[in-house]
DNA sequence: ACGGATTCCTGATGGC
DNA sequence: TGCCATCAGGAATCCG
């Protein structure tokens, strides 16, 4: 499922593509896909130029240029489970697409940006610009998003565990995947950042010292910046802007791997549901 | 302020 | 082999 490492590898395969084009159609197939209503989603879309394509999070952002190079706002796209984004030479038919943006020609052809998801669990959100109440700042989800976990320092990690100074009594995996908490990790990164840095995912955040904070921290960042260095990892439904797979998953050391051996010291990993989701770790090796 | 359940979805998987 | 139940999960929402 797309997390930051995935997120991260479709907005670089898809900026070089769709940059500086300009939205020329676009095709709403599910109108649940979208938001608002197709006709004002049209209307922020049509005719914008794609400034610049990045991620906040877990979140793929689409900056928009309107006439003039004023600012046009953006298109936000989280793919939850299954979502794909994929930049396609014209008359490729894609699977199942959602919402299908005709962007114009660079000289090197058209191209079509299409958003599909399986699962129906994603969304392409259209905001409008200049800090109004249609802008993006003012998306609760998107202007309560906690910092990106490779921009940080680890006592800005250890103060984001640690909010108004209170020790949290919370789990550390429930605040991991808090995404107000930090951005962009998912079940598999916090899995394996737990399992890396020893500490159970079941573990009171609060009561874990600081120093084994920053073991965690620091796996954190190793994890995420070596999927980032492996395009992501591809379970069965993830691909980059390209159709690619990823290949991290042949790195996991926990997540999915509940039952086989700890590739440390051997005993059979152990799952616990955390935070609502299945969480695996190896009971020798992590501790609360 | 926390955990838990529920909802949204469909495909994969496992038991019988 | 076929059928059915279960599971997977990000985030919103409600409830205790």
């Amino acid at each position: 499922m797309p997390e930051l490492p995935e997120v991260e590898t479709i907005a670089r395969t898809l900026a070089s593509e769709v940059e500086s084009r300009l939205i020329l159609d676009v095709e709403v197939l599910d109108e649940s896909a979208i938001a608002p209503e197709p006709g004002s989603f049209r209307e922020r879309v049509l005719g914008r130029r794609i400034a610049r394509v990045d991620r906040r999070g877990k979140l793929l952002l689409l900056h928009l240029q309107a006439a003039g190079g004023k600012d046009g706002g953006e298109i936000a796209v989280h793919l939850r489970m299954t979502g794909r984004v994929l930049a396609l030479p014209p008359g490729e038919s894609p699977v199942r697409p959602r919402v299908v943006l005709t962007l114009s020609d660079r000289g090197c052809g058209a191209m079509l940006l299409v958003f599909s998801d399986v699962r129906r669990f994603g969304r392409m959100l259209a905001f409008a610009p200049g800090g109004g109440p249609d802008s993006i700042d003012h998306w609760p989800f998107y202007r309560d998003l906690g910092p990106e976990p490779l921009l940080i320092t680890a006592e800005e990690f250890r103060q984001r565990l640690a909010p108004r100074g209170k020790k949290s009594k919370a789990r550390i995996k429930a605040l991991l995947l808090d995404q107000g908490v930090i951005a962009g990790i998912g079940n598999i990164y916090a899995d394996e950042a737990l399992l890396r840095a020893g500490i159970r995912p079941d573990a009171v955040a609060g009561a874990i010292s600081a120093r084994r904070q920053d073991k965690l921290f620091a796996a954190i960042q190793a994890v995420l910046t070596q999927a980032i260095a492996e395009n992501g990892s591809s379970i069965r439904d993830y691909r980059d802007a390209h159709g690619d797979a990823g290949s991290f998953q042949n790195h996991f050391r926990a997540y999915g791997r509940a039952g086989q051996p700890c590739l440390t010291c051997g005993a059979a990993l152990r799952s616990l549901r955390v935070a609502g989701r299945t969480s695996t770790f190896c009971q020798h090796c992590q501790t609360a």
